[in-house]
DNA sequence: ACGCCAAATGTGAGTGACTCACATTCGAGC
DNA sequence: GCTCGAATGTGAGTCACTCACATTTGGCGT
């Protein structure tokens, strides 16, 4: 629904960087729309086109398909929850986000505020229902399969939210959650 | 915060009362605060002198202290995933609500607006900071505790909000849940 | 280079959640 | 009944977000 030309992107990325600029300056509750849309050299109005909500500047995360795609290919005989943990760990590698500059300071704006720890967790929803899904099409309860990926996207979100240690890179922080599933 | 006086907690009642009762009449999103209010007999002010937010209405979650107690009763020698579980499943007959047709209405209204749902997350945060600090106080590393518990809150969030059965008891689903993450 | 035209952006007005400073009313105890 | 404090009302304001409509701009073909 946003635009997508290159003049659209390039806006789009000025909004980004402003948003970020200020969100760490000031914090994210005292920074109104207004202003990011002035930083950025757009009106509110522009901002909005690009962005559904205020939260929608540092809450993203299109992995959607690649995880469950990666929980597919898993061994059908493994139980649901097993089978998540290990598809997400095996997707690890291909979601690691290479320009992972903006993807911290995106997640340290995040951890510092609980309502965009709330938006990231209703983001995550979609993600969660794609991995419930697949697994379904494998003849599993849709309340076990439910279960089984909120259990593990849960898991990473907190990881990554909680994490201290600064010289972890993200996805090893994420490795370190799935591993504590463990049994 | 909120008032306290025998009064208060009336108008309280009856301000919830109306909500529901609006919520599932007209949805949530299309009930404002003011008609609420005007339906308990009172105005918006007072509205949210009594609730900080419209969500808190339907969202809201004392349990707490009975689960981290219950978590830190379990063994010290099982890995912090499986203490948290078995916890949270023995807690369960003290948490449960004997009579809830008031919670049994919430949960739907919950489950059928995204908005609420991240809500509902937002107020597990403080369960699941309290069932991390039980288990750091015995040792468990930080990130370890965290993500425990929040692979157990979020598995049962999940269940509360995709169960379809309505014959099912609150509680029946829940236990349902923590099976299924047994490894 | 130039101009066309759709896509991108701006304007202005509006709604609803939430807040604050201050005035008013109600109800439990004397 | 009266009093004093708690509970509620008033009015005005901020900010996120939306809509209908006017305006500009940049990528495109020629």
């Amino acid at each position: 629904m946003p635009p997508t030309s290159p003049r659209a992107q390039r806006t789009r990325g000025r909004i980004v960087d402003a948003a970020l600029d200020l969100f760490e300056r000031q914090g994210y509750d005292a920074t109104t729309t207004t202003q990011v849309a002035a930083a950025a050299g757009v009106t509110q109005m522009t901002f909005f086109r690009h962005f559904p909500t205020k939260d929608a500047v540092v809450v993203s995360d299109p992995y959607d398909p690649l995880i469950a795609d990666a929980v597919g290919a898993q061994p059908r005989d493994l139980p649901p929850f097993e089978r998540v943990r290990r598809g997400m760990l095996a997707a690890l590698g291909d979601v690691a986000p290479a320009d992972d500059t903006t993807a911290l300071r995106r997640v340290a704006v995040v951890a510092a505020n609980p309502r965009l720890r709330a938006a990231v967790v209703l983001a995550t929803a979609t993600t969660e229902r794609a991995i419930a899904d697949r697994l379904v099409a494998d003849g599993v309860p849709r309340l076990d399969a439910t279960v089984a990926a909120a259990a593990c996207l849960g898991a990473c979100t907190a990881a990554l939210l909680a994490r201290t240690d600064a010289r972890v890179p993200l996805a090893g922080t994420v490795a370190r959650a799935l591993e504590v599933l463990d049994a």
